[in-house]
DNA sequence: ATTATTTAACTAAACGGTTATTTAAACTGA
DNA sequence: TCAGTTTAAATAACCGTTTAGTTAAATAAT
């Protein structure tokens, strides 16, 4: 009992997350125009209306996608591993991935920190607490172990995101600067390992005893 | 030789940025609104066209005015150190300072950096470079006399700058959350020294040889 | 099975509030 | 009075949202 209707309504909702995404993660919130995400979906405005609702719901939508499974990831990878060393190392490279994966990510999580998370959905919250409540035990289970001297969490938690969010986003905006001055061309080498590796190896240096 | 009315309008313009710099820090440009902005100047929203010119020149004025001098400030504080341990930690020390003073530093950051620096002005980035290229150095010296490891310099930059950022203003913002779990809250204490100490700390640890 | 009816999905056009910008008049000190 | 400055009011474009109508798939009736 295969209703064409309703799979072709599915693709279309999917089409308008999509573009809502990247246009969003583009503009920002006040930035982005609904005449544009119907457009770069090819569908009619009014079709958001009556598929999804308002901007504010669509938002939430986009956001909810965006940040909400990113969570589970993480916990998943960090399970799978297990020393101190070895967990926290899976905590980065997860981040790095969903990243990676997800390009949108960077920007929304920098505006919607900008914002003071004023539109942070409860939810969303509740993940990024979670998030950070792995990554306490995984620091503490280090300092019993002798293995990390004694951190403030959410400060590395800060220090993994935001050096991992801010290069992604910046080192590409540095690439386009064709007119830098040469010494900073001349370093413009790319990273050794991946970017998590390569942030791995930063923090768990900072932070071994 | 006294204006007095020139001495007004000064104030006019002075109050006009200041209220501008933080609409646009609270709300990003499409956000702000010139409305808003002349109320919180106090000041008849026809006098921000007269004095300064429409919304992007406000804004050009506002990122030329938080970005634009600390550039010079790092550059002030490097030079006054020897050693590279000494000329990184004040390299870091002052953006942390700078960013202190200037709360509506990471906000703006941010959504630049989100938005792929769009709109930045050339001489704004022409700061940054010149910021990059002292960063630069520093490793550079610091590698050759043995005492950093090899290093990328645009990384470390990030890994800098992302920390405090992003520290800096998600702190806040997480401290709101009331209604997180205990574990999250226990942990929520205060870094011992200031949040330049203790990042500057935390890079030297993970680039010292 | 064919026709008629209902319903889901979508669209074009318009509405109404918002907002950047302009204009012309009023004010203020020299 | 006159130039520099500020203001209230008007303008025009923009943009989120609604409405009224169309298409076509699904269902019911014949």
């Amino acid at each position: 009992m295969k209703d064409i209707r309703k799979e072709k309504s599915d693709k279309t909702v999917e089409r308008i997350l999509v573009a809502a995404r990247m246009v969003f993660a583009e503009k920002g919130y006040s930035g982005a125009h609904v005449d544009e995400i119907a457009e770069r979906a090819g569908v009619n405005k009014a079709t958001i209306y009556y598929q999804i609702g308002d901007k504010d719901t669509l938002y939430a939508n986009v956001i909810h996608q965006v940040l909400g499974n990113t969570a589970q990831n993480i916990a998943g990878a960090v399970a799978k591993a297990d020393s101190p060393e070895e967990k926290l190392k899976a905590y980065i490279n997860c981040i790095a991935e969903n990243v990676d994966k997800n390009p949108e990510l960077p920007p929304i999580m920098m505006r919607e920190v900008a914002s003071g998370g004023a539109t942070l959905p409860r939810v969303v919250i509740e993940d990024i607490a979670s998030v950070l409540t792995i990554l306490i035990g995984i620091l503490e289970d280090g300092r019993k172990k002798g293995v990390f001297i004694e951190t403030v969490p959410f400060l590395i938690h800060m220090m993994i995101v935001g050096t991992i969010v801010f290069y992604k986003k910046a080192a590409p905006v540095k690439d386009r600067q064709l007119w830098l001055p040469a010494t900073l061309k001349a370093h413009d080498k790319k990273l050794k390992s991946s970017l998590g590796e390569e942030v791995a190896a930063l923090v768990l240096k900072a932070i071994k005893r």
